[in-house]
DNA sequence: TGCGTTTTTGACAATGAAAGTCATTTGCGG
DNA sequence: CCGCAAATGACTTTCATTGTCAAAAACGCA
């Protein structure tokens, strides 16, 4: 009966979370790794995707695939369903709420008759600095 | 000024496009290549990767990107703005409209002083011959 | 604090989708 | 029918991600 065994306290699980913790966008596990050795850490690429894939599934960090194709992309997010405004220049990220489109979406899901229903949306556009 | 030369008439673009006609579920490019080659067709499948964002690019076809992780999926679509109700089982797929969600998108990021916005949003579940 | 068990790590290899290469083929305008 | 630019396809390359497995580290317990 006991719960799915808490991950260990490793220096490098640490290290990743509390890099994301600082960010604000979204980075991929790649550019995660090589700030996390700029910061003078020492831990493998083969660490950092699985502590993300980790993080991920336990709904601790957000994962977005970006429209135009490339790496997947993590941020620590807050707690519950959201979603994101996204800059496409430089990646800043602004978690927004729609409880109109949650309503939409399981209605329009039940009129054709789909159960199990979830969605993704993201909106994407060049931000405030980046359009100076 | 003459627009971007037209692509040319050809045996194997013409095969594409007329199964794309035939299918009406997203699918990736090697179950694609695939299906052509039992239907006789003699094609590479550098050619269908390559057409099929060709198409992709003039709108032609749709391009969606599983959050499940892997190919890219095609599917021959309506014209103009939609979005996707998708059985995560057999793939098979609605188009949906949804004029107030395209407002609140335009709304919100505007209120974050976001411009040139666009946006993706798909809808997944369990279609009902599935989950009998 | 020391031990034994189990998880985690990381260097390296393997995978697989997608893009690049380039010689050959082919559509198409003249 | 000619000529040329575009398209094809077998092959190579790229590169994100996953698999492997021996060594290292965490943690419950004595
Ligand atoms: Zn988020
Ligand atoms: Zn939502
Ligand atoms: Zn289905
Ligand atoms: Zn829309």
């Amino acid at each position: 009966m006991s719960g799915p065994a808490a991950p260990r306290n490793t220096r490098q699980r640490t290290a990743i979370a509390a890099l994301l913790q600082d960010l604000d966008s979204f980075h991929s596990a790649q550019t995660l790794h090589g700030m996390l050795r700029e910061r003078g850490q020492r831990l493998g690429l083969t660490t950092v995707y699985r502590t993300l894939q980790s993080l991920a599934e336990t709904g601790e960090v957000d994962v977005m695939r970006p429209p135009s194709g490339g790496e997947h992309l993590y941020r620590r997010c807050g707690e519950g369903h959201h979603h994101h405004l996204v800059c496409r220049s430089c990646g800043a990220t602004v978690e927004v709420d729609g409880p109109a489109v949650e309503r939409w979406a399981e209605k329009v899901a039940a009129e054709n008759g789909f159960s199990d229903v979830s969605h993704t949306l993201e909106i994407f556009g060049t931000c405030p600095a980046c359009s100076r």
